[in-house]
DNA sequence: TTCGTTGTTTACAACGTTGAATATAGTCGA
DNA sequence: TCGACTATATTCAACGTTGTAAACAACGAA
């Protein structure tokens, strides 16, 4: 028995008997409106406390307009990456005031849809979207009656605010790095063959772009697909490869989870991590430090990402311009990753980086 | 621009208009009242159809007195263990029609009175609770207005609805199972020495209680003690175990994370899973299966911790007895856990036990 | 004294929906 | 044909709050 017995909840109405007032006023106590004179706010807090009051928020609710509530729609509650975003999501909506309802898309265009579109019905005042399945084809569907930011990118239209992440530029830095290091035969794996908008396809392209700009040719053997990011993919496909008798001096794993099964797959293989391959992430999953040795990723810079894409999604949620983007122009922001060096790669030998 | 104009939504009023019927008549339709001829069904569809209606969800709440939101408060959205009951809520939460606003508690006791205090300010029919931090002494906070759900077994009270899980069963089970493969000296990782309620004390009594029962001496130098439970944690811990010269020949690992820490350092020390030390785990987390070797583990059966909680908060919500329980009583409801046998321990022998 | 000014409070009418009670058709047996 | 029923549709008044505009009070300045 949850349920305590009082019959007629109190309203503003009993508060506002009880301290000779108007309603009104009391609503002006309950708004912190300024021109209160500290003698009738006195007199309402004081039955305020007595009857035990509290607002009803659907009341104002359905008055205002707006509800408090965003939307947060991602894949999945469990893959870390969006159960960190999530987290971050509601810590800073909580921040200015606003709740969120999260919705698991389940990986299927079916759920981003209704997600997308059932969001008007829920007394959403707004949207956060990562889409995975939805892509460029499907940008008239964002065309919706609400404000909605969009995270990540797998679409790109100008008519819709855009917080992203570095995928090109994330990869470029982490391929970069183990070339400094001295690394010359750098493998990747977890490509999506064939794809063209999505991580995978942005982070092959990040890792092609270094090579070219460190002039270290492009060899097709070194690049391992994987449609699945777990680890147990990594393992695989680090296996295939090492088995094939091809032995990188380098791994680029597109997420942290494949570079785990990656180093797994190294040392069963009687290699060391980093002294004969290194291996670098991506994501700094929580996990990332925890792994033996512990990982060097690059951070995809969540928090600026759940950042950004609530108080744009406030901003136009309250009418005003984010970032004072001219009236009718969307907003797009990307956010800079950051590159943590740990253990499973080599320091850059002094005196920088060789040729 | 997210938002597109259309100054004045459309209302019940201008449907009813359209379809020359009553304002009441169009809300029947849309709430599928039964005594709605078929034409007049069909041309309020029309209707709606052709002014794009949807429903306002917030006059509804504001009539009839519930959002369809409840709460479920945890410690975290990240933890693999909470992410995943969290999913499982929202998932049964959308099959009964309802959404879920996930607060987390970040551990804090604070953060729990928080989440307690603040449901009904949050248009919340209810909430299912999973505490902490609050303990037994703190059963006078339960006592809200609103219908409650507790999770876990920290707090014991006749007065709130309660779903657990096996805590000290699940544990028992793992315990006598890693007997039954033939294990003599078992270590238990994980223990928070002085604890009297939470997950740690309750499944080192499932750890004795086995022990007791298949005649198998308790010793005091197995039972490594771990105030968290990352992999890392789990490492240490069995750093410090091994190093010390004790080689037990099974673990009891009070988690998934903790096991996979174990497993490392096993195999670091040059030891062989399973077997020289069969290892197993509790949580059944998804990494689980992803461990070299995969790991044994206890499932908890979050799916039913999800269903029942959800169901049990549904029906007070309704105001109907959950499980038929006699008016002004409360549900007590333990989940069964089920062992999940992998690789990280041996086969039972044939002939089963052999004392 | 009177008028304006500033500060404070109030009356009234929504917001969009649904429960309760009531009215209107339609159908059937007597 | 008439009432008695059933099926369908409507009227009315909330639900508890806040925006708007208007009323009131207090106080100087004219």
């Amino acid at each position: 028995m949850a349920r305590k017995e009082s019959d007629h909840a109190v309203t503003m109405r009993d508060v506002a008997e009880d301290a000779g007032v108007s309603v009104k006023t009391v609503s002006n106590v309950v708004n912190n409106y300024q021109f209160v004179s500290a003698r009738t706010r006195d007199k309402v807090m004081a039955s305020i406390d007595k009857l035990g009051y509290t607002l009803n928020v659907t009341a104002r609710n359905l008055r205002t307009g707006h509800t408090g509530i965003i939307g947060l729609a991602v894949p999945d509650l469990v893959m870390p990456y969006f159960a960190q975003l999530s987290s971050l999501v509601i810590e800073e909506a909580k921040k200015l005031g606003m709740r969120v309802i999260v919705e698991p898309t389940l990986y299927s265009r079916e759920g981003e849809l209704e997600a997308l579109h059932g969001a008007q019905q829920a007394m959403l005042d707004g949207l956060i979207f990562s889409p995975l399945e939805l892509g460029q084809d499907d940008v008239a569907e964002l065309d919706v009656d609400y404000p909605l930011v969009l995270i990540g990118e797998r679409i790109f239209t100008d008519t819709v605010d855009h917080v992203a992440t570095e995928n090109v530029e994330g990869a470029k830095r982490a391929t970069k790095y183990l070339l400094q290091t001295g690394c010359r035969r750098l493998a990747v794996v977890g490509t999506h063959p064939g794809e063209q908008v999505g991580s995978a396809a942005l982070r092959l392209q990040g890792y092609r772009e270094a090579l070219e700009e460190m002039g270290v040719p492009y060899d097709e053997r070194l690049v391992v697909p994987s449609k699945m990011w777990h680890r147990d993919d990594g393992l695989h496909a680090m296996n295939m490869l090492l088995d094939s008798g091809v032995v990188p001096d380098g791994v680029v794993a597109l997420n942290d989870m494949l570079a785990s099964g990656v180093m797994h797959s190294i040392q069963l293989h009687g290699f060391r991590v980093p002294d004969d391959i290194s291996v670098i992430g991506f994501d700094n999953s929580d996990d990332s430090q925890y792994l033996t040795p512990s990982l060097t990723t690059i951070a995809p810079g969540l928090e600026a990402v759940a950042r950004l894409s609530v108080r744009v999604l406030r901003d136009r949620i309250d009418g005003v311009s984010p970032f004072g983007a001219p009236e009718g122009t969307s907003v797009f922001r990307k956010v800079s990753s950051t590159l943590v060096v740990r253990n499973s790669t080599r320091p850059i030998p002094d005196g920088g980086l060789r040729l």
